[in-house]
DNA sequence: CTGAAAGCGCTTACAG
DNA sequence: CTGAAAGCGCTTACAG
């Protein structure tokens, strides 16, 4: 029991002399705690789950963007002490069977669609705090750590609006009347009534978020849409295939279409041209969902409101003014 | 303990009838056995560690084809009925206590460098299987899974050597005699070797592998080697920046210098010119070393030689014979 | 300040 | 085929 409270740094209730021969003797042996044994008693397991969506059968559906957070996400659980299951799920059932199982302290959720994170019902997760990345969901048992989509789009177009053009392809995921895909939709509104302009004009493109699919709209953009002179994706990955399938269909970038992208991959500035975006704060956004969750799982407060992190406008080479 | 039979699937000392009402109440109460638990009592976790190096203080240090080696080693393990701990280590001390203090099962390493996987000693890592992904380390105690990375170099070298090129740079790591990059440069020279060449005027390039130092050298390349024609690079990351470090310095490429690399990064289709480069067999690395770790982890054989994994040669638009 | 004892939820010889 | 009992290595009231 006193060993237990030397290593649990409990040293109020031990003294310091025998702190002292207790550490020693741990150094010694090479003494290490067994983590199971430590769950099983106290029921905290420092372990943090990362589920992540996956296809059965498939590999982890993670996004460029999401696989830079991850790094991070392990960075800072580190440095707070805990440990990292990293999960692929492929049915949400499977999110209260890992917390469970495990008895994670809790749970960070990336890439889940919001309808997912809303579908989670107390009788699944339990108590365990669980957090999700970018989503919108307003379900009150999980807490939220995103960037401010509504802004980046805002800034996005404003930037194509300010540049002289008018008619912006707007291409992305379809989207419903909640989450990132519509926020942006909202944001991209916004920067053209904000200039007392409309988006009658402006085509919505709509197509799940891969590199190929860019290069499909690519090719056929200005057959389809022959005014436009200018696109905003809501993803860099997205962006940099319409710009490949522009340039081999011989349509000029930024000459002749300028595109904006989001993320800020680091891709993005490898292309020719250097991708225009929209930076989303990558490592700010990982510590502050560790921060958060652990926050929760420590304090035990109530989650509050989803945090929302800054982005920015990041101005290269794949816009400039309509010809 | 009849409980314990069926869930462990022991049916052969339980009637099926009785197997048939446990699994029923099971469900009925949304049962999940306590991993922990389990841990403690059979001494076996079904937990895989998957330990990268971590500089202190920063991120991971994954490179980007570790990242994707990741989501497919998480992919094959659950497939297998285990789960993954994702963590960084600062110092090689720390593999040892992650082994102990969660029980692992075993523990794949990936990224570091030959001399530390040699460093590592029975006191350590005790009986735990240990694999070692990319590694050349002849460690007794650990097995291996990795690529035919003199092979790889071989078809590089003797692409270029077919177009034509003689004068090639070699950039690259700083190699020992020992380990993936030496035996690149072995494929290397034996390309020219199998042509009755010799690498003799060729310049050897050494620098840290990440996007930055490869632009920093393109920008040089003709500076320093004005007779060169052609760059092998050990990594697409690198060769993507030397090509985008020579297109700045008004270096035309493939017109005036061929660029080769290695990996074939999903990225490296996306760049102008699209890259030619080695592809390796991601899924396979992945997929062998988690069935390799776990033949050691359930079945206890001691680790065979590393397993070698084939390489082809992708040919896209960054090559063509020399002016 | 120190320690004996119960208990966390499983697995595993062992007896019946 | 079934189950009582010990034990895995910790934590935590509780007593001294």
């Amino acid at each position: 029991m006193t060993v237990s409270n030397v290593i649990n740094g409990k040293s109020a209730r031990v003294s310091a002399e025998t702190v002292e021969r207790v550490r020693r003797i741990i150094d010694e042996r090479g003494y290490v705690p067994s983590a199971s044994a430590r769950s099983l008693a106290a029921n905290q397991s420092r372990l943090v789950g990362l589920l992540v969506p996956a296809a059965t059968e498939d590999s982890l559906a993670i996004s460029p963007h999401n696989i830079a957070i991850i790094g991070q996400i392990e960075r800072r659980l580190r440095k707070r002490g805990y440990h990292l299951l990293l999960r692929g799920v492929s049915d949400t059932s499977e999110i209260g069977e890992a917390l469970r199982s495990w008895s994670l302290d809790g749970a960070v959720l990336l890439g889940f669609l919001d309808e997912e994170v809303t579908g989670l019902r107390r009788r699944v997760i339990g108590a365990t705090p669980v957090l999700a990345v970018d989503s919108y969901s307003a379900n009150p048992l999980t807490t939220g750590v995103r960037s401010d989509d509504f802004t980046g789009a805002r800034l996005a177009a404003a930037h194509l609006l300010s540049l002289g053009h008018r008619r912006i392809v707007f291409a992305g995921p379809s989207f419903t009347d909640v989450g990132v895909v519509h926020e942006r939709f909202l944001g991209f509104q916004k920067a053209f009534e904000e200039s007392g302009l409309s988006t009658a004009d402006c085509p919505v493109e709509t197509l799940n978020t891969t590199h190929e699919n860019g290069v499909a709209l690519g090719r056929r953009l200005l057959d389809a849409h022959p005014d436009a002179t200018a696109v905003f994706a809501t993803a860099d990955i997205l962006a940099i295939g319409i710009i490949e399938g522009m340039l081999e269909a011989g349509v000029g970038v930024p000459d002749r279409v300028s595109v904006v992208g989001f993320d800020d991959l680091d891709i993005s500035a490898y292309i020719t041209p250097k991708l225009t975006t929209i930076a989303q704060d990558i490592v700010g956004k990982a510590t502050h969902a560790v921060d958060r969750l652990l926050a929760l799982v420590e304090g035990g407060e109530r989650p509050a409101d989803p945090l929302v992190l800054d982005v920015r406008l990041v101005t290269r080479n794949s816009t400039a003014p309509p010809r």
